[in-house]
DNA sequence: TCTGGGGTCCTAGGACCC
DNA sequence: TCTGGGGTCCTAGGACCC
């Protein structure tokens, strides 16, 4: 390597005269501008200028997001698609493509790594980059955060907003401020005053739990957090009351998270048609949540050593945690406790929602039982299905019973991350 | 408020150890 | 059984994010 001071930041801030000057830190907000819609207007010209809705699936009657034509409309995410009807009869309907999505999201994040390898991958449609020690090889923060908006686009063809700062709660606040395709640069020695009249729970980590505690000790602005000892947070949120009481202020020291951690937990849920009281249903349905899983697992080479499995009714969730005897990534080991599960706490109650989860991941161990037959017999096919559906798609092959369910759509969370961006540093 | 379908991190408190 | 003074591990649940 090279000496350390070829790449630290300069000791002395420059004011930015003619974004010439450098920063002592300076961090970039990208947030692609409703990602889905976007795509889809992409691959389809004709949607272009139209207001058009991502559904789940062919199916789907809840608005996962709309185009910034179908907002203008009063059309948003979590609206029931009859009801978006009404306020835009002329709206487009697309169901979501989840593979494709995550193509362009990875292709994305790759770009954004020519730039700087400090890249956080916070959504599968936002990242942070610190791009304070490129500065010497990229030029001003500007002329980086600018570079930035043009590499995106031209990996993508879709827009993004950016949002340029010091630290990264400002500049996701300031990537907000001009959307969609907007750019918006806070000095960092501008952003405490910028800051002051916002309301806390605008910026990102502040929600109602956080700011009603806040507003209880007279702080509902920024500007105020001042006039509150940083003790009086710290005694009830520990570190994150520390980082929220700065944060307010301009001056966020939460580093870049360019390190990919293996999945703590894996887990997939359902709605089911509402009220929903037979038997059969509710186990088809729990199946296939426990090949989604099981099959996610393998793809990660991990087993998960606790279980949740839960069904939800009016009355709220019905569900057990457990500790599995012996870890594992098995579909059919998971829909068993899911039968047992039914058999000892459903009461035949409606539901509407199920979920599993595997909890407690650990990577395949070594301790294998190289010994059971049965055992690597079912390894042995796990491994060939998730090929087949590698290739050619989920549920390609699958349990028998879940064939006529295949329709069933496969949603892509916003928080979904693409894998492989880059390697795992040890 | 939740919609729908994913996640992470943190804290409090219990069980158990010496 | 509680004294006294540590400690660890585990789990449930809350708060937050997209």
């Amino acid at each position: 390597m090279i000496a350390g001071h070829e790449f630290s930041p300069p000791r002395v801030m420059k004011r930015d005269k003619k974004s010439g000057g450098w920063w002592q830190r300076a961090i970039v907000l990208v947030d692609m501008n409703a990602f889905f819609a976007s795509i889809e207007q992409l691959k389809n010209p004709e949607w272009r200028g139209r207001p058009v809705a991502i559904t789940n699936g062919r199916v789907g009657t809840t608005i996962i997001t709309c185009s910034y034509e179908a907002r203008a409309y009063g059309v948003r995410t979590g609206m029931r698609l009859r009801v978006a009807r009404e306020h835009c009869p002329e709206l487009i309907q697309a169901p979501s493509r989840p593979e494709i999505y995550a193509r362009i999201s990875s292709r994305i994040m790759r770009s954004l790594e020519e730039i700087t390898p400090e890249v956080e991958v916070f959504s599968v449609d936002e990242a942070f980059l610190d791009i304070t020690s490129v500065q010497r090889l990229h030029g001003s923060p500007v002329e980086i955060a600018r570079r930035v908006k043009r590499q995106v686009l031209a990996a993508s063809g879709i827009p993004c907003s950016v949002g340029l700062s010091g630290d990264k709660t400002t500049a996701k606040y300031a990537a907000k401020l001009n959307k969609p395709d907007g750019f918006t640069v806070i000095p960092p020695w501008v952003a405490k005053e910028r800051l002051e009249e916002v309301p806390v729970t605008e910026l990102c980590g502040i929600n109602r739990g956080v700011g009603d505690f806040l507003a209880a000790h007279g702080v509902t602005r920024c500007g105020q957090m001042g006039r509150l000892p940083v003790s009086v947070l710290a005694a009830r949120f520990g570190n994150l009351g520390r980082r929220i009481w700065l944060m307010c202020q301009g001056e966020d020291p939460e580093p870049i998270i360019t390190r990919v951690s293996p999945p703590k937990t894996i887990g997939h849920g359902k709605v089911v048609p509402p009220g929903t009281t037979d038997r059969q249903t509710i186990e088809t349905f729990l199946h296939h949540m426990s090949e989604k899983v099981a099959a996610r697992l393998r793809r990660h080479r991990m087993e998960g050593h606790r279980l949740f499995i839960g069904v939800r009714s009016d009355q709220g969730w019905i569900g057990t945690k457990q500790r599995l005897e012996r870890p594992t990534d098995d579909g059919q080991v998971l829909f068993y406790w899911c039968r047992h599960f039914l058999d000892r706490q459903w009461r035949g109650e409606p539901l509407h929602q199920v979920q599993v989860t595997a909890l407690s991941l650990a990577p395949v161990g070594m301790q294998q039982s190289l010994f059971d037959l049965s055992g690597t017999r079912r390894m042995a096919l796990n491994s060939v299905q998730d090929q087949i559906n590698g290739r050619y798609g989920e549920f390609a092959i699958a349990p028998a019973t879940l064939l006529k369910r295949s329709q069933m759509p496969n949603v892509i969370a916003p928080s979904w991350k693409p894998e492989g961006v880059r390697e795992t540093v040890l």
